[in-house]
DNA sequence: AGCTACTCCTGGTAGC
DNA sequence: TGCTACCAGGAGTAGC
């Protein structure tokens, strides 16, 4: 499932096609696709937009539009599992997972495709609008070993449950917690307020490091739904520690790594460099 | 407050 | 080989 970094990857690679492009129509191919209301209310708010500005807040993709020189509020992408946006050069280029298509003034077509359909194309007048509340970016200066302490000891739920939640932290998944849950050698039952300060400091390490590492190498690929615009998979996937790794040994300790359902989500974890907390329910 | 269960979806795969 | 059943999973929501 694209992550931080794998958003990061998309935006990077889309930037010099789409950015100073308008939009000439949007076609909407799945209507609960696009939000909000009708596919004819979304073709009618990104009409002859143009994209002045594409950067990323969270896991969202964020098209800032003006029209005729006036702000006109944003597009909103978000891919959830499998969405993917792919500059086209011609309309006959959109595939059978195509869920909206956007002509270009070049010509060209940017395709939003969507296997499972769980993605999202969201006009918004302002960003505000269109995002729920969200936590800080876990590369930007807000985001300090010191607030994640705090953070952490002001909550009381099991910690990747919580590192999950975009409303804490904004942009981690489960394979990028996971990570950071081991590099940091944690476990993921562990409540928040008892993550010690060192492990807390640690944490802090292992977020930034494995996000900052990811993004150096586009993100991660492991099936054919998660690569760049170009078709180029990421290479972050060979550095998975446990995500993806039950039953092989640790990197560290030789230990097997296991496989264990945390919130509903698969979970991956070394049981050697991650002890488990006393007293903590399954 | 925080937990589980359910929903949305379909390709891939395990089991027979 | 061909069929069915089940699973993954980000995020929103309902209910306890």
């Amino acid at each position: 499932m694209p992550e931080l970094p794998e958003v990061e990857t998309v935006v990077r690679l889309l930037r010099p096609d789409v950015v100073g492009r308008t939009i000439r129509r949007a076609e909407v191919l799945w209507p609960r696709t696009v939000l909000p209301g009708t596919p004819r209310h979304f073709m009618q708010r990104t009409r002859d937009c143009t994209i002045v500005r594409l950067w990323r807040r969270a896991k969202y993709i964020v098209f800032d539009l003006e029209r005729g020189g006036e702000a006109a509020g944003v597009l909103l992408c978000h891919l959830r599992m499998t969405g993917r946006l792919h500059v086209l050069a011609t309309r006959d280029a959109v595939g059978p997972w195509g869920r909206v298509a956007l002509e270009l003034d070049d010509a060209r077509w940017l395709e939003f495709l969507d296997v499972r359909k769980f993605g999202r194309l969201h006009w918004s007048p302002r960003l505000e609008e269109g995002v729920p509340a969200l936590g800080p970016e876990p590369l930007e200066s807000a985001f300090t070993s010191a607030w994640l302490r705090s953070a952490l000891a002001a909550r009381r739920r099991r910690i990747k449950p919580l590192l999950l939640d975009q409303a804490f932290l904004a942009g981690l998944g489960n394979i990028y917690v996971d990570e950071a849950l081991f590099m940091a050698g944690i476990h993921p039952l562990t409540p928040s307020h008892r993550v010690s300060k060192a492990k807390a400091e640690r944490l802090h390490a292992a977020v930034v490091a494995t996000l900052t590492e990811a993004i150096r190498r586009e993100g991660s690929s492991f099936d054919t739904f998660y690569r760049t615009p170009e078709g180029q998979p990421g290479a972050y996937q060979h550095q998975f520690q446990v995500y993806g790794r039950t039953g092989s040994p640790c990197r560290r300790c030789e230990s097997t790594i296991r496989r264990l359902t945390v919130g509903g989500r698969g979970t991956h974890v070394c049981p050697r460099c991650q002890r488990r907390p006393r007293n903590v329910p399954s």
